[in-house]
RNA sequence: GUGCCAGUAGCUCAGCUGGAUAGAGCGUUUGGCUACGGACCAAAAGGCCGGGAGUUCGAAUCUUCUCUGGCACACCA
């Protein structure tokens, strides 16, 4: 049984309306001598044609005091219901103890796939600040489906086509030196097309010469794909790492060249569906029922674009995944794009248009000034999460010096710290990428929770094996009630995240219940004589550190 | 110019399908280590919720106008 769920089902018996109406209007008070959960009756005042006040009393007089319930009280137009702590308690315990570390998991999404288009790096590109957001959001969403039964299918679309890579084929032809590119590829890659660019602004006909080498790669030429493909190699080998160190994994790494042969089909059903109408020489589809500009398919010069392609994956996705959602997280600079991308498939008469979304986020800048590859101007996501691991050990020497294991725990502190940044918050938000905020491991920070969490099994590992019965009375105060409200919350803060497609709201959920640990820790000692009560602390400790873990993976 | 997004404490952000006294963290000031990990806990100060008008019993939340900032607007991705 669940108590909410019991209050809600006699609400709706009583007033005779639907429980999922109620279950809309219940709301947890903000105060805690306003009970533990609420009843708002205004909504239901013109359904019910009585006063609030009135529909409130009315309830409460017929509410059947279970053993649950402590009192129920009209309060104004709200009503207010106050939970049997002791019942509460146990009720609440039991549960988090039959669910063991599965606390929150289900299997709401059984049967259903959901294809996560995240990270998406460009090839022959540094992996730079600019990428953590798609890359952390992404691989975030991609655990909370996992974790909620979902099919989750991690797809990292590479920027792999395109005539910059005709461009960086030049330029390695002037300049290249293949022993800096094997030592540092990145760096050696990012030069090559830093330096292209600057002399492309005084040299016209390299802009040619690399459009020509694009050319070679759209043809086949042996050359250029060897070269190509060494590229390619070397920047994926390094990005492994890296989401290695990330903790991120994908399914697919199928990227727009993989779409290369799948572009004749896309351009002939629309042609096909009478879409395409030719404009100033090029072909698009237009899109005035929707408000928006034209979508171009096919450039004058008869070449294909990005939208081509995205439409080739998004068929190839349904095609191959039969996917429930389509989810692309990527920066809210190309919300037009997508608008217009599934616009597209609307008018195309796919039924699936209406289960693409895109997964938004805000931009993220320097202190001094955006980001730009072509000028050189990044801040590698790797010297970020080095930086934030040597924090950590600096502060690991200065206060906890003789602990084991010093460079483990450190990457994994310090890269949390980076997650965590950008978990934080909700996605839209620009983010002013900042090391004083990163690596500051005080207050609602990854430091802080992951601290939390190990001060949970430290007082559980020196707690050692217990057995025996646990008595609940010992967790009936205030801090243990709080935290044992955050632990409830816990399953619905993951649907409501998956819902809303905000990996925060789970941040945010983990970092409250981090808080209310250390206060109640601070207030109540868990181990000392007495081994029930003692039992009884130690199963909300570990209930605690169970769903911290949980959170944060 | 048009469209989309954002504007809440000094800073970074919650709260937005209208609801009870607008909440956190950082920073500042102050107090707490003979405690199971002080990367902690507590207290204080700090707000015309960008501004105006409207809808409502009730607006940070909805509508509208306006200001500021960001992004995007046909052959880049």
């Amino acid at each position: 049984m669940n108590i909410k769920t019991e209050i809600i089902n006699e609400i709706a018996e009583i007033t005779n309306m639907d429980a999922a109406v109620i279950a809309e209007a219940v709301e947890t008070p903000p105060n805690h001598d306003m009970g533990d959960l609420a009843l708002p009756c205004f909504k239901l005042a013109r359904e019910l044609k009585k006063a609030p006040p009135a529909i409130a009393a009315d309830i409460a007089g017929r509410f059947g005091k279970p053993a649950f319930i402590s009192e129920v009280k009209a309060v104004g137009g709200y009503l207010n219901f106050f939970y049997d702590r002791g019942f509460y308690i146990n009720h609440m315990m039991e549960r988090l103890i039959a669910a063991g570390k599965d606390w929150g998991k289900s299997d709401m999404g059984a049967g259903k796939t959901v294809v996560i288009d995240y990270s998406s790096i460009n090839i022959a590109k540094p992996f730079h600040i600019g990428h953590l957001s798609s890359t952390a959001i992404g691989g975030a969403l991609y655990k909370i489906y996992k974790y909620l039964g979902y099919n989750a299918v991690g797809v990292n679309h590479l920027g792999d086509w395109g005539t910059q890579f005709g461009k960086l084929i030049a330029a390695y032809k002037l300049w290249g030196d293949d022993s800096s590119i094997n030592e540092h590829p990145m760096d050696a890659m990012l030069k090559l097309y830093v330096r292209f660019h600057s002399e492309a602004k005084e040299n016209e006909a390299l802009n040619d010469e690399g459009r020509a080498w694009f050319k070679k790669i759209e043809d086949g030429d042996e050359e250029a794909l060897r070269i190509f493909g060494w590229f390619s190699e070397l920047t994926l080998r390094e990005a492994r790492r890296i989401y290695g160190l990330l903790d991120i994994s994908f399914d697919s790494y199928a990227g727009e060249s993989f779409y290369n042969d799948k572009l004749a089909a896309v351009i002939g059903e629309l042609k096909a569906k009478n879409l395409l109408t030719e404009s100033e020489g090029a072909y698009v589809v237009r899109l005035e029922e929707y408000g928006l500009p034209p979508a171009i398919i096919v450039k004058s010069d008869g070449a294909t674009l990005y939208m081509t392609r995205d439409i080739a994956a998004a068929e190839y996705r349904h095609v191959t995944y039969g996917f429930h959602k389509n989810l692309y997280v990527v920066a809210y600079q190309q919300n037009l794009h997508f608008r217009q991308l599934f616009a597209v498939l609307e008018k195309m008469g796919k039924g699936y248009a209406k289960d693409c979304e895109h997964i938004a986020f805000g931009m993220v800048s320097l202190e001094d000034g955006t980001l730009s590859t072509r000028e050189g101007k990044v801040l590698l996501l790797e010297d970020v999460l080095n930086k934030a691991v040597e924090r950590t050990i600096e502060i690991i020497d200065e206060k906890n010096p003789d602990i084991e294991d010093k460079a483990a725990i450190a990457r994994d502190i310090g890269v949390g710290a980076v997650i965590y940044s950008t978990l934080s918050q909700s996605r839209i938000k620009d983010i002013t990428f900042s090391f004083d905020r990163v690596l500051n491991f005080d207050g609602e920070t990854g430091p802080y929770v992951q601290y939390t969490h190990t001060r949970c099994a430290s007082v559980l590992r020196r707690a050692g094996e217990r057995s025996g019965s646990a008595d609940y009375s010992a967790l009936g105060n205030d801090e243990a009630v709080a935290v044992l409200k955050l632990l409830e919350e816990f399953p619905e803060t993951l649907a409501a995240a998956i819902d809303k497609n905000e990996p925060f709201y789970v941040t945010r959920n983990i970092t409250a219940l981090a808080q209310a640990f250390n206060k109640y820790y601070y207030e109540h000692k868990i181990i000392d004589d007495d081994i029930e009560k003692t039992n009884a602390r130690l199963a909300l400790t570990s209930a605690v550190r169970d769903v911290i873990k949980r959170g944060l993976t």
